[in-house]
DNA sequence: TCAAGTATACTTGTATACAAGTATTATAAT
DNA sequence: ATTATAATACTTGTATACAAGTATACTTGA
């Protein structure tokens, strides 16, 4: 029935993740897109057919997507619940307070090493943009952040951060695809911002740190210009993958 | 081939769970009692076996428990991490966390509605305890802080909650089991401190909030008397079972 | 005795089968 | 025409079957 053959989430950051992760990857790009529509109701075995597997996977990927709490599973079907305005803002809610709390135990630590790594993925970030590739940058850019979260070594907010990426992954995604063609200027700032977080990290100030993590979420959620990147924008994403 | 036939969790509790989500709660309590140790393997056929129910339950509830942080699962079965000392301090890294986040908002609301129904949560715990109902005493404290954090309707946090909470309750389960026999007095403090924070989310007090909720802690985790609950206590609340 | 290679007995991941329950639709009676 | 009832088609939850891969143990050779 999926008339589309192409997929929304890269096909190459897959290397190693079952068929239940795959679906699982893909129906959140496509529900953050609003190619599914909030409200639909997703049916195990339609989406079986639909994807060319068995129920098993398909039965994976919804209880992960229900986890993530784009999805709710009912006794007749999953309903999609989708990613509101208010989602993103509550995702960027749990990521300040996250890193705020990494950031007080980076102080206490030597983050030469840190630093170090996120210079090379900020380099990294910069050659994405040169070739626009918003896919490398988003996979950089999210790597970066966790980069930092996981120097702290501690496991429930690592945990957290397992919850949350996905959803936010597939958000940016979604968002420098669109901005890399449209918004080309945007990323200028992004990196400066990047660079004022490792600045703010080996200098371990604090006021630094918290100013370039507002910043960054406001040019993520592109509250610079716009208020909220809508649902609409969020297709255009959709088309531009190949 | 398990020829112990009672159970750790209490099985009034899954009155409408599925039988994945009944072996993740018992299993759950295996592991953080101590009574499957930690480096312990775990295989889907040999746990299929011993509940009695088929894989698909089993892989179900191994899933959660890897959500969960308290198993590993890799190539060749599922590797027991359990809980350690870090392990609860970091989860009540996260509470002190999510719960100061929420008392920030709580400030800015009504919080009559709130106040009334801890209230009577803190009734509930009083006449469980003057029965020597350890278990409700246990629902009913976690109850207590879920209602306080479900009242700012932030999906979110409530996410983190989610995944937090299931562990949580399992060792205050454990905790409690076996103080109420030995430490009945502890009961007196933690019925106190949750006055107080009743009291903080009147007065909308952020100091004494605080002051409770790192009382709290400590009563939970027993840093008052003890530095740390140890395995082997927590497994004395198994035998008190029935 | 030891080493190399092979057979065997597990392991998980996916597909399929079955069972119990729910919604819908069709049918029949008034 | 409408309402009650019954048949049907579809849903999830669990059990089982199969396939591909891995570790263990054994056999065979020197």
């Amino acid at each position: 029935m999926n008339e589309n053959n192409e997929f929304l989430y890269p096909q190459k950051w897959l290397s190693k993740s079952s068929t239940g992760d795959r679906v699982a990857s893909e129906l959140r790009m496509q529900i953050i897109s609003g190619k599914i529509e909030s409200g639909a109701t997703l049916t195990e075995n339609k989406l079986a057919a639909d994807f060319g597997v068995s129920r098993s996977p398909i039965r994976e990927a919804l209880k992960i997507l229900a986890a993530e709490n784009l999805i709710r599973l009912e006794r007749m079907g999953a309903v999609v619940i989708g990613l509101t305005e208010k989602d993103v803002e509550e995702i960027y809610d749990v990521r300040l307070l996250i890193e705020s709390f990494v950031f007080e135990r980076l102080i206490k630590i030597d983050t030469k090493n840190l630093v170090t790594e996120l210079s090379k993925i900020l380099e990294m970030m910069k050659i994405a943009i040169k070739y626009m590739d918003a896919d490398e940058f988003s996979l950089q850019d999210v790597l970066f952040h966790e980069t930092i979260i996981r120097t702290i070594d501690h496991s429930y907010i690592k945990m957290i951060w397992d919850n949350t990426k996905p959803v936010m992954e597939a958000f940016i995604l979604l968002s420098m695809r669109t901005r890399i063609n449209e918004k080309y200027e945007d990323f200028e700032r992004i990196l400066e911002n990047h660079e004022l977080y490792i600045e703010a990290i080996k200098t371990k100030n604090r006021e630094l740190m918290i100013k370039s993590l507002h910043q960054n979420f406001d040019d993520v959620q592109g509250k610079v210009d716009d208020l909220w990147i809508s649902q609409q924008t969020l297709s255009k994403g959709v088309e531009k993958n190949e």
